[in-house]
DNA sequence: GCGTAAAGAGCGAACGATCATTCGCGCGAA
DNA sequence: TTCGCGCGAATGATCGTTCGCTCTTTACGC
């Protein structure tokens, strides 16, 4: 029932939104965003596959008809959030480049990925996509794309480091970049500030991890 | 054409299995396990809601009125699939106990769950259930029974090895255990055996991370 | 061993529901 | 007047599931 309100709610909103006094183009672009942001809710709740256009119409307040003037198919708008998730999800970490020593860096980027994806209850949407990732090839290719761009955008940082002598220069960078996307990805996957892991305490572990794997032998680098 | 004459002769082999003389239970479970494993197959191509029990049959090599025999719903497929693959899944990290060395247990118990994750192929099935789990009440609680059957056994296995001395006296364990688990799981989903990381590397990285984590203060513990 | 009734296993057409998508039409801004 | 926008009933396909039927296996009194 609450539910129910507020989808309401939501729908008067965006069909108000809607009214104000714009452009055409700029109109649509909103139209754009309100049928996205509804179909991710409904994403969320029942899954890609699981999700009818029905209820992505009911949750953005407008009928089928409207909604394929601004999406072609229902595989149009999941390639659409598809993106726009994985694309936002990759601007993220550009956070690592705020600090100037690599573990410090490291350690924002990784806190910042998995404090979005708490705050912004984004695990399951993501759970979603890398299960549609092994299916869809648009969806895939998508998703490899954005790896790929925030792999190298690691590579570069960690190779800036390790000329510096703040890494290892025995760690091969080729193997470890994709390992600790995959370990960052996991502890956002799983959502561990929700599990009983507060952000401070996963933050010190994050770093021990980095340190573990950055400077195996122990070597300073810097204070 | 090849999947489709795979599947008619995987379809042959079961029916030949099931043809075979046994007792009644037995052949009941052996359709059982037929179903299960075509299912499975249909999971993996098309997801929980993109398979159709019509696929399955085809798969399975028999009529909907003889699955249904078997199975109530397609949502009993599913709670059973999910079920064996999590116990499965909890099963293979029982190797931690093999090793009296606590990193080297864990190095041992997080390799076997990334080897058998990557030779099975059981990342995509992962991926699905993670996905199904957050929108499913059944499938949620199997995950979330088998998550807690492993993080009681890597707590009591760890807790040992620190009274020991081989782990730092103030790691917090109740934040480390469900760490350690994302970390590997996230290993394991993101295949990196299959994204060119070699597995005789990634048991370097494994152990730099587990050392990381458990000794942050370098002490040696042992040799 | 044998005849027979009961139960199990399998089939596939058929069911109602729901799916993604289309279409003809009315409305209002350009 | 034109054209984009929105509507919602309608469409054909496909979904999970059921049902009536046949055939085989089992159980059992004799």
């Amino acid at each position: 029932m609450e539910t129910l309100l507020g989808n309401l709610q939501k729908a008067i909103d965006g069909e108000a939104a809607a009214m104000l006094p714009c452009t055409r183009p700029e109109r649509r672009e909103r139209q754009v965003q309100r049928i996205l942001e509804a179909a991710k809710a409904c994403f969320v709740r029942a899954g890609f596959q699981g999700a009818s256009m029905h209820d992505i119409c009911t949750e953005a307040g407008m009928s089928p008809g409207a909604l394929y003037r601004y999406f072609a198919s229902k595989e149009a708008i999941i390639a659409a959030i598809c993106e726009a998730d994985r694309r936002e999800d990759a601007t993220l970490f550009k956070a690592v480049t705020a600090k100037a020593d690599v573990i410090e860096g490291m350690v924002l980027g990784a806190m910042t990925h998995i404090r979005h994806m708490h705050e912004s209850r984004a695990a399951p949407l993501f759970a979603e996509i890398c299960a549609e990732a092994a299916r869809n090839n648009a969806v895939e290719s998508t998703c490899r794309c954005h790896v790929e761009q925030v792999q190298a955008m690691f590579r570069a940082y960690l190779g800036e480091a390790m000329d510096r002598g703040e890494i290892d220069p025995a760690v091969e960078l080729d193997v470890v970049v994709p390992t600790l996307l995959a370990i960052i990805n996991g502890m956002a996957l799983n959502d561990l500030p929700a599990r009983g892991v507060p952000l401070e305490k996963l933050e010190t572990l994050v770093r021990a991890t980095l340190i573990g794997i950055l400077r195996p032998t122990g070597q300073p680098g810097e204070g």
